[in-house]
DNA sequence: CGCTCACTTGACGTTGCTCAAACCGAGTGG
DNA sequence: CCACTCGGTTTGAGCAACGTCAAGTGAGCG
């Protein structure tokens, strides 16, 4: 599998030494790496596949996702620029993973990784930093699967992704999107028609206004707060709540 | 928090520091540690804590859970005699654990640990691998609650209680529950009712049988099999799904 | 221009949630 | 030994959110 057919990869990427200059983070160990890139659509690798690489994803988005035996699609996260993929892996890809847009990605060979892993106790606590957020990440998306309705799951959505782009930087309340509804459904667990409803409803109450085909600008972000069911992810402080008594799901 | 009313804790456990013997497993480094017990329904930690400690469950039932801002709680696991938790952790606690039945644990200094780990090239891989274990777990169960029916969550949470158990050497085909119908229902994004259906439609088809107040006896395993739109944790091998269409969720 | 593909909108059906009542085993006290 | 209580559980009736099916819209592209 991974035929890698228009992929920039015939060199001598996997014995990357790095010699003399002792990397003290992982970024700076995919620096050398040279860069391959992914037209939308492409197949990085599959669920099954032997792991014998990680990569950083330099541009672009990636989808990461298990197939289920009768076909259904479950997509358990996104990637964008800065990620690392494959941290959290033995010896096989516990999914898939396929560019969403145009994508340039960075190789780095899980032998040599361990290596310098386990020669630098500077990479160690990053790598294990990294595991811990994709767990805490993880079981966010598990409360959100559990327990929220539709509206709740795409207010949700929609501000994990704003305060991604707020962290990368972008001042403004536009949201990139450059998954179709069909991968924001198969994300969530609902289907494109409830997602389609759900951001339409949330137009037409002014809180969020269209802009161009594939980007959202969010007008009244605390309504989407409000109607996110708020519990984790942006708060990660104010640990209150005190009586504990059960609300109806919906 | 966590006052420790009757916690055999007292000594000087943070401390240990293992002189001599450098320990080869993550058990052996527990070993020494004393045995705390905890009654049913006993809090061990609660999300938002400082993590000082991990712990290692010698006997018993644990539940790890969030209560999230509207009183709803999710259950991200249960844990059992042989589990660590707290390896995914970074300061603080990302979830409450409590005592289901009456349980032991032992209880280990989380810097005593990072050190142990950290000087430990023996310990680095099964850390590893728990994290990578605990990950795959937390994928299993965003496929479950993204797009599983009531039917297929309930089997495939009674397999993997089957799985476990025959893994601890239990033969016959009992699965001991000793979490409630709610503990269940919170695990599995349902309510008591709908698992309590689920269960009695089950029975009533001939595929289990109640064996006591918590306990079922599994009768046609391969029908539970079938029910549970088996994709994961059975056969983490057979990668085959050749067609990709897409089958109605339910 | 006319295709396709992603998306939207509408009508309808079903699963699973809500509310409510009955059930049952385990304690507890008379 | 029985009555009583009290959780946890089961069962039933009704309902609403969301999925399904189907038709319509609009943008991109050869």
């Amino acid at each position: 599998m991974l035929q890698s057919a228009n992929l920039h990869y015939d060199k001598q990427i996997n014995d990357a030494v790095l010699l003399g200059s002792e990397p003290n983070s992982i970024q700076e160990l995919f620096r050398k790496q040279p860069v391959e890139r992914l037209v939308a659509g492409q197949s990085l690798f599959f669920e099954g596949d032997a792991a014998k690489h990680l990569f950083e994803v330099v541009e672009g988005t990636l989808r990461i996702f298990k197939i289920i035996s009768d076909g259904r699609r479950v997509i358990t996260g996104f990637l964008h620029a800065g990620d690392i993929v494959g941290v959290s892996l033995k010896d096989r890809y516990l999914y898939s993973a396929e560019a969403i847009t145009n994508t340039k990605v960075r190789r780095f060979s899980r032998k040599a990784f361990d290596n310098e892993v386990a020669g630098s106790p500077q990479l160690r606590p990053e790598v294990f930093a990294r595991l811990c957020d994709e767990m805490a990440a993880a079981q966010d998306q598990m409360v959100l699967l559990s327990c929220k309705s539709a509206e709740e799951r795409i207010c949700t959505f929609l501000l994990r992704e704003l305060l991604r782009a707020a962290s990368d930087g972008e001042v403004d309340f536009v949201i990139e999107l450059p998954m179709t509804r069909l991968d924001i459904a198969d994300y969530l667990g609902l289907t494109i028609e409830t997602v389609s409803r759900s951001i339409t409803k949330l137009t037409s109450k002014g809180v969020l206004a269209p802009v161009g085909r594939h980007s959202l600008r969010v007008v009244k972000r605390s309504a989407l707060v409000q109607l996110s069911g708020g519990d984790d992810e942006l708060a990660r402080d104010g640990w209150k709540l005190a009586g504990c008594e059960r609300r109806p799901r919906h």
